[in-house]
DNA sequence: GCTTTCATGTCTATACATTGTCTAGCTTTC
DNA sequence: GAAAGCTAGACAATGTATAGACATGAAAGC
């Protein structure tokens, strides 16, 4: 695989820097140092891209751009996910434990309806295993746990309110830093009527955010109306859809049926979630891409943005 | 182990102190002492910021600077358990004259379903505001308007459930700093069966949080037996609920009944929203407490946790 | 009761640092 | 040939630092 390369007016499109502001940047802080074509013109890639995003992302946030100008990528990765540790004097975490204690941990709490024990689990992992080590080793299982074992009967509605809270709340936290930039496009994130779970939505949201879109979130189980409304509203580029559980819903097919209607023709309808699937045919009949995974996700929000420019 | 530093831009929007007051703490009472770049500029690390956070809230308590300003920093934490009683007569209405534009402007972002906009107007409000008058001037007012105009009909899903997901974000945001004491009690905040707006509880529970309590939040709409559950596997000192909409719910006393039978006896149930008192006879039914502002809510929660300790 | 003192937050003035934007002239692309 | 990219330098707007003055309210002293 050939790394594929950008060009600045590319790249001022995805950071919502200008290509001023990406030249003083790296001839002042050395912040990315592309290489360049045959004739000299800068030819940034994917990696140069995602840093650029993470600067951009801290300097709004209000780090100085000298100051992080030079630190590795991971580590301002870290950057945007810190938090105050909420450990000051006890809870000795000497060495960084592995994602699969720490998932345990996390799902004793889930069981115990111990909302505060499950942040002091997440939080911390959040800076110890980035971001994304965050929501691919720890929370997508996570998710998945609760989705199954609710099916299930292992636990209850309780059990699932207090982990969602949570989880939102520490992915939302993590993602906060990346949230404007002005030429962003905007993705509209939501669950259909009847599906209540919100989890998979909030994932979604918090991934597109990360890579640089303006998020509008609304919550689980929304009438499709509402969501054609919103997303005519926002002038979304794109509409993404959590389908978790039931995976039986009578309604549902109906649901995404006029939802295409009411969208503007061509609008693209992401969709996924564990029970995605079990409504392929309908989701093929409205011209919607199934998700399977987060990869999945950037992949094609990385295509539709480069539709959108060219 | 990151050595990351922080700018005393960034310092004064987490902390909510103002460069201004920064700088005097540190030439006067030695409160924190930061590091310095190459260039003299004050650097902070995270624990100094944590121990800023403390000492703001404390500050704002109540306690002279100058007396706490040089206790080591575990014990400001357990400070922070032992609040005082807020100030309840003093203090108010210092309203900046830019609140009402700034709900003006907030009002709108609602309207136009833009979550990004209205996160863009309540995320600097946190500071120019603080945090209680963020609350008390814009997300208050917030609620009951969005509130009315969803009754009315002016409003509709869609704008209610964009809104909401901000609020919650910044609410949680923005009474993440206080660090949780191992003695704090539990207060458990949610919405009963049927009751589908969140808002309400979202602004209790952060607003428990904000004076020391752990709270477990559970979202809206929680059936009677679930709440008790959680309520007592969390061994919650009280149990928080807010009603707005619908005023009418022939079920709603039925299921507050239920949760006072499943509850453990004399486990104090607060009620508040502003349809609570459309269901006052069953609320006296179970010997619930009907709060109705968030001063009275402090109140309470400070009354409640003296008498445990006494 | 009235003044004094102290604690504390806010403000001013001035200097320097940081950072985004702009201009000018040249080169490449389409 | 027009549009976009490149370099280098200049400029303006903000942000930050220091030192000191001022305002206010609470405690102490007369």
């Amino acid at each position: 695989m050939l790394a594929a390369r950008f060009p600045i007016k590319l790249v001022s499109q995805r950071t919502g820097l200008s290509p001023h502001v990406l030249r003083v940047w790296e001839r002042r802080y050395r912040a990315v140092v592309p290489a360049r074509s045959d004739t000299n013109r800068r030819l940034y890639t994917e990696e140069e891209i995602v840093r650029l995003e993470l600067l951009a992302a801290l300097s709004k946030a209000g780090h100085g751009i000298g100051n992080i100008s030079l630190l590795p990528t991971d580590e301002l990765a870290s950057l945007i996910g810190s938090l105050p540790s909420p450990t000051i004097a006890g809870r000795e975490t000497s060495s960084s434990p592995s994602a699969e204690s720490l998932f345990d941990e996390a799902w004793t709490t889930v069981r115990n309806i111990d909302s505060n024990a499950l942040r002091d689990v997440l939080q911390p992992a959040a800076v110890s295993l980035g971001v994304s080590g965050l929501t691919q080793e720890l929370i997508v299982p996570l998710i998945d746990r609760i989705g199954a074992s609710w099916e299930s009967g292992e636990i209850s509605v309780a059990e699932e309110r207090a982990a969602s809270a949570v989880i939102k709340e520490v992915l939302f936290t993590a993602s906060r830093p990346f949230a404007q930039t002005a030429s962003a496009p905007n993705f509209l994130v939501t669950t259909p009527s009847g599906q209540l779970h919100e989890l998979g939505a909030v994932l979604v949201a918090c991934n597109a955010r990360r890579y640089g879109w303006e998020v509008t979130y609304l919550g689980p189980s929304l009438p499709a109306a509402e969501i054609a409304r919103a997303a005519i509203r926002n002038q979304s580029l794109a509409v993404g859809l959590s389908i978790i559980y039931p995976a039986d819903d009578a309604e549902l097919p109906g649901e995404l049926i006029q939802l295409r209607q009411a969208l503007p023709d061509g609008l693209p309808i992401l969709i996924g979630g564990r029970s995605a699937h079990a409504y392929a045919a309908t989701v093929k009949e409205i011209d919607g891409t199934i998700i399977t995974n987060l990869n999945g996700l950037t992949e094609m929000l990385a295509n539709l943005r480069e539709q959108r420019t060219s």
